[in-house]
Order: structure tokens, then sequence, then C-alpha cells
DNA sequence: ATATATTATGCAACTTTGTTGCAATTTTAG
DNA sequence: CTAAAATTGCAACAAAGTTGCATAATATAT
């Protein structure tokens, strides 16, 4: 996995230091979203809390990452598996937020359809967030 | 407008106080969605930031305003009129966000469509926020 | 209308979250 | 291996959110 991490910084011309890698580990190994809270608690021994405000942010620019938003003030970030094999960044999947484990992952299969607005509104992007209770909960 | 918002506290079997009765014109007034710091910019020579939280919250609980979900870390609020007289919660409609004015507003008329998730998983709410350029900007 | 009980508010102190500038370290490129 | 470029940690801050408690305002029952 190490080589694979360190690909993935290349691929987007990124310097390969401790931190990035340790944070894309943490991305790699977790099936679902992380808040910033959560990378910042598993690094805290090794890295600076402005580090990591400042690698989520540089992942975000390089569309490495995606934020998912939810209702309560905690946005968290994902890594979208094909479409950082691919290098860009395509974002139209469905998220869930879990309210029994509290889990929020993303639905890739699952495509957002197209809703249409009142003339004179255009539409950049939409995000669908649904919550409800998970595969493993329920 | 004063009755009204008299009777609405009074619907929810809330005081009417004059923070209460400030904050719910503020929404009354304003057609688009509130950040809870719009809200205390409004209302700081008049009352104190932790009253601004916890009437945000007793609205919460009430149903009588809703939380729209950003990518960026800050909730809105908004009053779902109709949801509001009928005195029960129903916000199963269309947010959209205008990059151009910023402004977050309900489409109230735009519903959400059904979404099948894979097997396993239930649905209990569906949130669609639409980013893109609204009516007036456009 | 008024006293009393109930509820809401303000204040102070605090925790958490996020930001900025700069010096020191690490990484990259030659 | 060295110089240039980029990243990181630190310190100091700013902003956002929370809690307990005394005071003030509102509601309720005479």
């Amino acid at each position: 996995m190490a080589e694979q991490i360190s690909e993935l910084l290349r691929k987007n011309q990124l310097s390969v230091t401790d931190n990035r890698k340790k944070i894309l580990e943490l991305f790699l190994q977790s099936d679902s979203a992380l808040a910033h809270h959560d990378i910042e608690a598993r690094t805290k021994e090794k890295f600076d809390r402005v580090t990591v405000y400042r690698t989520l942010q540089t992942f975000m620019d390089r569309g490495i990452i995606h934020t998912i938003p939810t209702a309560d003030n905690s946005v968290k970030y994902a890594l979208c598996k094909d479409s950082c094999e691919q290098g860009h960044h395509h974002d139209d999947h469905v998220h869930f937020i879990c309210s029994s484990c509290g889990t929020t992952t993303c639905l890739e299969e699952i495509h957002i359809p197209e809703i249409k607005l009142p003339r004179g509104y255009k539409t950049k992007q939409t995000e669908v967030v649904i919550s409800g209770v998970c595969k493993l909960c329920s």
C-alpha cells in the first residue's frame, strides 16, 4: 500500500511527506468518511493540528478527497476511490449517514437523479445526503 | 405580524419573549436561510450570543425551523412557512445555494425524488442541496 | 391585579475549532 | 550532495460553541 500512496501523491504533484502518507493511509483503511476531528485524533501524537487542516485543504484542492455536508455542522471528508484512480474528480453519488452507528459512507453505485428547477435557476452541483439505518446496523 | 409571531410561539408552547419574537421576525422577513452568524449580527445589540444559540435550539426542537446542510461547515436555518403554519414539520423540499449571491433558499415547490438504496439500507430522510446560480443572479 | 412558580436570559468562564505568520525542517531537483 | 522549493511546527490569535448559576422576565393561579 505504501507504494500506492506515494504514487497517488506524485500523480497529484505533491511532495511525498510522512504526514500526507499517514492521512491518505487513514482514508484508504477506512470504509467510511472521516471528520477532521477523527483524523486529528488518530495523528496527533505525530503531527500538528495545523498541518492536518492544511493537508485536508490541499487534498481538497487536488480533488483527492471531497466533502460530505451534514446537518449538524460537522463536515466529513472521503476519498472517492474510483475518481481518484482516474486522477480527476466526479462526485455524483449519494452519501449515506447511519443514525445508528454514526458512520457516513459514499454509495458510489447510487447516482443522483436529475432534478428540474424552476425557470431561471442553473444547477452546478447536486448533493444528496440520505440518513437512515445502514446495511450493517439493520 | 406581531400577533402572528406571538401566535406561533404559543402554538408551540413557548413563552413569548422579546428575544424569540425578534428572531422569528428575522426569519419571517428574510426570504433566504440564515446562519447563526447572521442572526447574532442582527440581534447582538439586544441579546446575548448564548441566548441566540439556545433559541435556535429550542426552535429546532419544536420544529419551527430546520437546518440546511452545506459543504463548508456553515449550517443555515430556515423557517418552512407552510410546515410551520400547520404546526408540524415536513422538510421534503430541495434547498438551493446560489454561488453568486451566496443566499440559501428553500424551493418548497420542488419535492425530493425517491432514491432506491441497496438492499439492507433503510431511508429515514433525504436531503437535497443544489448549488448553482439563482433566479435573481442569472 | 398581584404574588408565586416557572421559564428564559445574561454573564463569566471555559472548550473546541479554525486561521495566520514565521522560523525550522524536510523534500525535491540538479 | 547541495541548493532551492515546499512543508511543517509553533505561538499567538480569532471565532464558534458550551455550561452553571444568579438575575430577570413571563406565565399561572388565585
